[in-house]
Parts: structure tokens; sequence; C-alpha cells
DNA sequence: GCAATCACG
DNA sequence: ACGTACGTGATTGCT
């Protein structure tokens, strides 16, 4: 049987100065919170080593006790407290309370020899002592250790009576004598003139103790002799002083330190005064069973919250990821629950597939894992990934999420597996760790971060938008889409035959072979050997290229090689790979991961399948539909730029929308001044580029650049359209100054983009800023649309019981895999789901193509 | 692991 | 006087 007792006056001031500094933690209502954090801290460590049967903290009370009536002189040179310390004398009192660990304190005795009686009071109860002083040393026998701590919280190091000499090398009975000898100046103890702990330390060695000295005080000489026996009084006193009473009368019996910690109490205390990152700290069940009846105390304890699921997996397969294992987590428990143990644990399965609320973090990767592993999940299930996202911005980021909250980031996902092509052998106590401290950290900052939300005003988007959305993109990737493997390979190989045919010329061009695709050989190649005019940057990108066509014939088969290599190795037979058995495509929508509110793509994009040039799109020849089937293409016009308009009430661009004309036609004649029939290609090329341009956060550089016009003509440009749309820069003007004012710009489902660099002193960060700003609120509002008109749309699809299938989304298209019968339906559907996704100030408009291929649907 | 390039909206 | 269009992802070469 084991017992910890703790030093309390010595632990809270050491913790306090392990964790002074100018900027000390405090909560928000400027409570210091420091030496106590560090005193939770340091009892949750002890007793995490220990493991004691028996607990308790003693106390100095600051009241006069026996000593003060020996000595006049003792502790009076003590310095008050700081103030930042002070209160929080009473708070560990509150956090013990909270806690449920005793205390003891009395007005005559000194913390120090409480623990001295108590730990001399039960011969068969093994006795450790946290603590700072060293005096607590003298405490040492067969069955107490001391654990002492030393500069930081980091280590405690463990004292026993074999290893004292560490600290002092003289026995712990001895310790008093020495203290009696050398004196303490923090307890104001004069000890022998000019006996440190040099000379004592050798004075007791020799003699033993203080009457041992002075027995053979005339073996001494000089002036050490003479102090010694001018301060024998001072000496004998000090020792009395110094010495640890192991006698009180302490009206306790061992019970009353049996350990019983409620850390529920714990972790509420935690919560109220801000010290989040201790929660999981706490002696939770944090354990790796499945042991029966666990998981229906967790589903009594937190119906009415939710129970937190956290999924154990590595990060090698999105579709068919690894379940290592399932920790179940509320505020007072913690379990891992192996992934062998789990699917035979019914009553885990159960609570699963019930009605129950649950909270995740990732929900749509789950469904997938779950999925493929036939385990299943129902209820109400928030998703931490989406909260958090809407929330700070962070994308998929626990760990971000996490430290934001004052959580230590835990263990990295790679620490535990490694990475797909180095795995590591796997430490089940450290995965275990690692799971369950994200689970109850995620816990901990559950509440907060839903409260956050609705303060924000995000929690409709999340609840009505991308968690309903999550769902649908879900069953996207499951769907996939139909892809020919045969029609990408034999393109491929033409496209090859065409490269090496290529590359044969531009090695003739350039005298040698070399590579191609190294742009630093091919600029050797072009600006060293062939001698054709250097960029700054010595860049070999199609822009540079362009403006050597003329120079040397090479340049254009140079061009011809770079597009057929990109459509080569991405496309054509890059894509092959990613073609499953059921002969698709399944790709991964990130749902938490751009800056605006975007969707991305991934493994593979096909969000960026080639459109633009006839050579490239017939890659689209490959995505087909399913049998029975047809393609659905349904695209935005203009979506942008009617979200702009409407958002700056710009009623001269809406008017332009309503009455169907074209936009940048429209355009060159208002800030040209001309009739359309005086509008040619040439001037609707740079109305579509001062369009853009506005887009993306205007600047007079960038549109001289598009436009190819120079930077007087673009600022005169820039200059006539606002003149021509003084709401649309009324409107930048404001998105600029919402930035400055608030730290982030909101979209019009107020989606939030913080953009700290808009405080930057750094100009070119600052400009950056600005044009985020801008575009910002135009994509992503535009994203909450589609985003949307996706829900709507898939609900009426259930709601009817369609066989088609949504497929992809490309920002302002929707694809859709729709059965033949359901193709009239379909069509309306969709049109009038994205068209009143939201009710905006202006007109919107679709445009929809049916095709066997996606080349054809367009 | 990063830079350069280029595919998309 | 800065040096610039916004948002993504995949491939390649190179350190």
């Amino acid at each position: 049987m084991k017992m910890l007792l703790i030093d309390g006056n010595s632990v809270l001031f050491r913790g306090f100065y392990a964790t002074a500094s100018n900027n000390m933690m405090r909560t928000k209502d400027g409570t210091y919170t420091n030496a106590v954090f560090a005193f939770a801290n340091m009892l949750n460590k002890a007793v995490t080593m220990i493991h004691p049967e028996y607990l308790v903290v003693a106390f100095d009370k600051a009241k006069h006790n026996f000593r003060h009536e020996l000595s006049k002189d003792y502790k009076a040179n003590r310095k008050p407290a700081p103030v930042e310390l002070g209160p929080q004398f009473a708070l560990v009192r509150e956090y013990l309370n909270a806690y449920h660990v005793p205390y003891l304190e009395y007005d005559e005795y000194e913390g120090d020899d409480i623990i001295g009686t108590i730990s001399k009071k039960y011969p068969n109860v093994d006795v450790c002592i946290l603590t700072s002083d060293k005096d607590m040393l003298q405490l040492l026998d067969e069955t107490t250790e001391v654990y002492f701590m030393n500069k930081g919280l980091s280590d405690l190091a463990v004292i026993r009576l074999d290893n004292i000499s560490k600290i002092w090398d003289v026995k712990p009975e001895q310790i008093a004598d020495l203290k009696a000898l050398m004196g303490d100046n923090s307890d104001n103890i004069k000890g022998v003139t000019k006996v440190g702990p040099k000379t004592g330390v050798d004075l007791i060695k020799r003699y033993g103790n203080l009457e041992g000295v002075y027995e053979h005080i005339d073996e001494l000489k000089g002036k050490l002799k003479e102090n010694l026996i001018n301060d024998k009084d001072e000496a004998f006193l000090g020792r009395t002083l110094a010495t640890i009473k192991t006698d009180l009368k302490i009206d306790h019996v061992l019970d009353d330190f049996k350990i019983d910690l409620d850390g529920a109490g714990a972790n509420r205390f935690y919560e109220k005064y801000e010290m989040r990152s201790l929660i999981r700290n706490h002696d939770v069940s944090i354990k790796r069973s499945a042991k029966h009846g666990r998981v229906s105390k967790i589903s009594n304890e937190l119906f009415k919250d939710g129970t937190f699921i956290y999924m154990d997996t590595d990060e090698f397969s999105y579709y068919k990821a690894r379940i290592y294992g399932i920790v179940f987590a509320s505020k007072e428990l913690v379990e891992y629950i192996p992934y062998e143990d789990l699917i035979q644990d019914t009553e885990a399965l159960d609570y699963l597939k019930g009605e129950m609320k649950k909270i995740v973090y990732g929900l749509k990767h789950i469904l997938h894992a779950f999925d493929y592993r036939k385990l299943k999940i129902a209820g109400h299930i928030d998703d931490m990934m989406l909260m958090s996202f809407l929330k700070n911005n962070y994308n998929d980021s626990i760990g971000a999420l996490l430290e934001s909250y004052g959580l230590s980031r835990s263990i990295d996902l790679q620490d535990i597996y490694g990475t797909i092509k180095k795995p590591k052998a796997i430490d089940t106590m450290l995965q275990t760790k690692r799971a369950c401290e994200i689970a109850s950290g995620l816990v901990a900052i559950y509440d907060d971060l839903k409260k956050g939300l609705i303060a924000d005003d995000l929690y409709h988007l999340y609840d009505e938008v991308e968690l309903p959305l999550t769902y649908v993109l879900y069953d996207m990737e499951v769907n996939g889409i139909s892809c020919d493997a045969e029609v990408l390979n034999m393109q491929a190989q033409d496209i090859r035959r065409r490269m090496e045919a290529k590359a044969k010329i531009i090695y003739e061009e350039a005298g040698h072979e070399f590579n191609i695709n190294s742009p630093m050989q091919l600029a050797t190649v072009l600006f060293d050997e062939l001698g054709l005019p250097a960029n700054k940057k010595r860049s070999t990108n199609v822009e540079e290229l362009e403006k050597l066509e003329l120079y040397h014939p090479i340049i254009h088969h140079l061009m011809d090689y770079r597009k057929d290599m990109k459509l080569y190795s991405t496309y054509f037979e890059g894509l092959q790979k990613y073609i499953s058995d059921d002969g698709k495509i399944h790709t991964i929508f990130s749902q938490a991961l751009t800056q605006t509110g975007r969707l991305s793509s991934s493994e593979p994009n096909l969000q960026n399948i080639s459109v633009r040039d006839e050579e490239g799109k017939i890659v689209r020849k490959a995505f087909h539909a399913s049998d029975g089937h047809t393609l659905l293409s349904s695209d935005y016009s203009q979506i942008e730029l009617r979200v702009l308009s409407a958002l700056a009430k710009e009623k001269r661009m809406q008017d332009a929308f309503s009455a169907g004309i074209d936009i940048h036609t429209k355009t060159a004649m208002d800030i040209f001044d001309l009739s359309k029939d005086e509008v040619d290609d040439h001037l609707r090329r740079k109305a579509k580029a001062i369009n853009f341009g506005v887009i993306y956060g205007i600047s007079d550089f960038g549109l001289a650049k598009q436009a190819s016009v120079s930077l007087m003509e673009a600022r005169d440009f820039i200059s006539d359209y606002f003149k021509t749309y003084p709401n649309i820069k009324a409107f930048l003007d404001a998105s600029i100054d919402e930035c400055i004012a608030k730290g982030y710009v909101t979209t019009i489902l107020g989606r939030r983009r913080y953009i700290k660099e808009i405080y930057s002193s750094d100009h070119r960060l600052k400009e950056f800023a600005k044009r985020a700003a801008m575009n910002s609120k135009v994509q992503g509002s535009a994203a909450d649309l589609i985003k949307v008109a996706m829900v709507k749309i898939y609900q009426k699809m259930q709601e009817k019981k369609l066989r088609s299938k949504m497929v992809l989304q490309i920002h302002d298209e929707l694809i859709f895999d729709v059965a033949d019968d359901e193709r009239e339906i379909m069509q309306e559907l969709v049109h009038d789901g994205m068209i009143s996704a939201l009710s905006l100030d202006v007109k919107l408009d679709v445009s929809m193509s049916f095709g066997y291929t996606w080349y054809e649907a367009k």
C-alpha cells in the first residue's frame, strides 16, 4: 500500500516560479492560475507514477507556531508572496475540494510537521512525499521516498535512502544537524558563522551530529573552532527549528486519506479556470478493452449530449481505411476498444447503430471506413471537423484545433503508424494514449466549439448546409463516375508517339539530347546555348515561351511537347491508375480545406479535367454514364459575376443579367460608351479581363498583363469601370474595410475567412490580403450557393426515390448520372434546385446538357 | 520536401 | 517603392 503526501506550500511555490513569466497564465477575467496549473500538473503526474491508495496534501498556515516561540527571527526575513501568487493559495484549495483530495492545515503546525507525522504513523504503508524542499529528505527511511521537483515541471527526481547522496552527502537523520551548522536563509536559521554546505557536510560526516561536533571541539582549531563555540546556542536552536516533527497529535485515521478522486469535479474546475489541457490528464478510464457494460455506461451518462466516437486509423487509405480501434469518450470516461474486440461487442455495435446522438471528427471518412468493414453508425452525428473548419478555418487538422484550445498537440499520427512507404511497428500503448488524448481533448472542446459557432452566427451554415452536404458528398464519392481505361490508353499511346517525335526535333534544334522536363536544363539550352533573351527569373513557362516564339522554331515544339506531356502524365496515363474494379473513378472531396469554402477534389482531382482546348478535352470521352443512364451536366453561367452584382447591388449589372445580355459585351458597351454593334471581339476580351479582374481583387498591374495593355490603359479601364459601376467600387472598398475592422470577411451565408495578413506591415502581404478579401466574398458566396443547391437537389432526389445519382461538382457545375427514364424530372429538378438555391438579388441562369460521355455533355 | 509548371473554376 | 491578379491538385525534377 502506498500513500502520497504532498507538501502543498512547497509544490505551489515551486510551481509558481517554474511557470512565472511576464505573460503568466490567467483566465479571461484576469485570475492568475499558473501556480495551480503547475500544482495540478505535478499532482497528477505523481498520482500516475505512484498509483497511491492514500493521498493527502499538507499546508502551512501563516500563523505562529512553536518555532516562532523558540526564535523571534524564525522565517522573519520571508517576503510576502508575490501578488500573482497570493490568491492562488485559496484557488488550490478550491481545486483540491473539487477533486476530492483531502488536505490538512493547522494553526499550530507547519506542513512539514504534518507530513513528518503522517509519514511515520502507518508502518505498513509505503510513503511518497512530493515536495521541492530538501529538508524533507530527513524523513527518508526504508519505506519512505521523496519525489523531488527540480527546476521545471518536467521531471521529478525520486530520492531514496540509497541515492540521497544525489542531494546531500549525509544521512537523513543528519540533515537537521547539517542545517543547524550551515544555516538556512529561507527559514532565517543563522547557523554557525562561516560554516556553509562544504564545512557543514565535512563536520557532520566526521562527527555524526551536533553533539559529536562539540564533543570533539578540541580537535578543531582556529576561526572555525571559535565560531562553533560562539554560535553553539544558535546551532542547537537551529537544529530544533530544522527538525521536522513526527509526533504531532493528528486526529485522523488512515481511511480519511483513502484516494477517491473526483475526476469530473476536477474537470469542472479545469473548465471554470480555463485549464483545458489538464482535462485529459486526470485519471479517466483510459483503457484498452471491451469490457461488458462499459459502453452502456457511457450511453446512459451522456445520452443528452452525445458520446464522442473517435476512429483510430492511419492515413494510408481513404476508402478502405484500416480501423485499429474506436475510442468511446465522454467527460467521465475514455475507452479505447480495439477493432478485434469491437466487432464482437454487440453492445458497442448496437450503440453505434442506435439513435443516440454522437460526435465525431471527420464523419465522411468514418462513413466510408465503417461501410468497408460492414459497421454501421447512425443517429444524429455532429462532425467537429466541419465545425472547426467553419469556426476557425482549420482545414482538417485536429492538432491545430486542440492547440487553439490550449491543449497539447498530442502524438503525431506518423509517430504511431509511420508513412505508407515506411510503416512502423505499432506501439499499442502509444497508440491508445494518442487516440484517447485526442478523443478526450475533443470532448473538452465540443461545448465551447458549438457555442462559438452559434455566437459567430455559423451554426445554421453548419447544421443546414455543411453537415447535410457531408452525406451528399459521401454518396457522390461512393457513386464515382465510370471511366473507360481503354479510351484513355488508346489516346495515351497516341500522345506518347507524338511526344517522342517532338522530342527528336527538339534535340535536333538544340544540338543535343537533354531532359526537356527539367526547367533548369531547358533554361540552359534556351538562354545559354541558343542565346535567346532570358527573363529575370529565367522562367520557361508558356507565358515566357510565347514571347520567344518568333526567335526560334524550337519554342513552338517545346510548347507542344509540354502540353502533350501534361496530358499524358496527368490525364491519359495518370488517370488510369485510379480506375477501380467497378470501372469507376472515386475521387475524394475535401470539405474542410479551402480558404473560401469551395470543395476540393483529389486522388484524382476531377475538378481540373481538361476542357479548354480540343486535344485535352478528349479526356472527357473516357468518362461516361452507367448502363441505361446518361450524363447530365448543369452549370451556372457567370455565377461569380452574378453573385458580385447581387452583393454589390449594382443595378446596371443586375439588369443586364435579368435581360440575358452577354455580360462582357454589356460591360464593354458601358465602360467604353459604345453601342452593341460597336463592340468587337477585341473590346469584349478587354471587358472580360476586367470583369475577371474585379472578381480576383482588381490590380492595375494584373489587368495590364492579362489584357495585354499598358499600365496606363489598365488604370483608365479600372477608373472607367468604377465610374460605370460605382456600387462595385463601394462593395470592394467595403470588403477591405470589413476585413480590417474584423480580421475576416464573410460570405452570403456568414462563412468567414480570416486574413491576418491584412494587418501586415509588409506591403506585399497587405495587398494580397486586400485582393483575397474582395475575392473571398464572391468566390465563397458562390460556393455557399452551389452547396445549398446540392443539398436541396439531393433531398429532392431522395424524396422522389430516383435512381439517378449526383456524381461530380466542379465549383459552378454539377454532373449527374441520370437514369434514362428520369431525364425530364431530373432536368427540371436540377434546374430549379440550382436557380433557387438562395434568393439572390439577381437572376441566375444554368446551362444544361445531356450526353453519354462527359465530352458530349458540354 | 520544395519549386516549377500547368490543368481546372 | 514595393511586385501582384483569386482558389485548387498532380507531376516532374532536384536537393
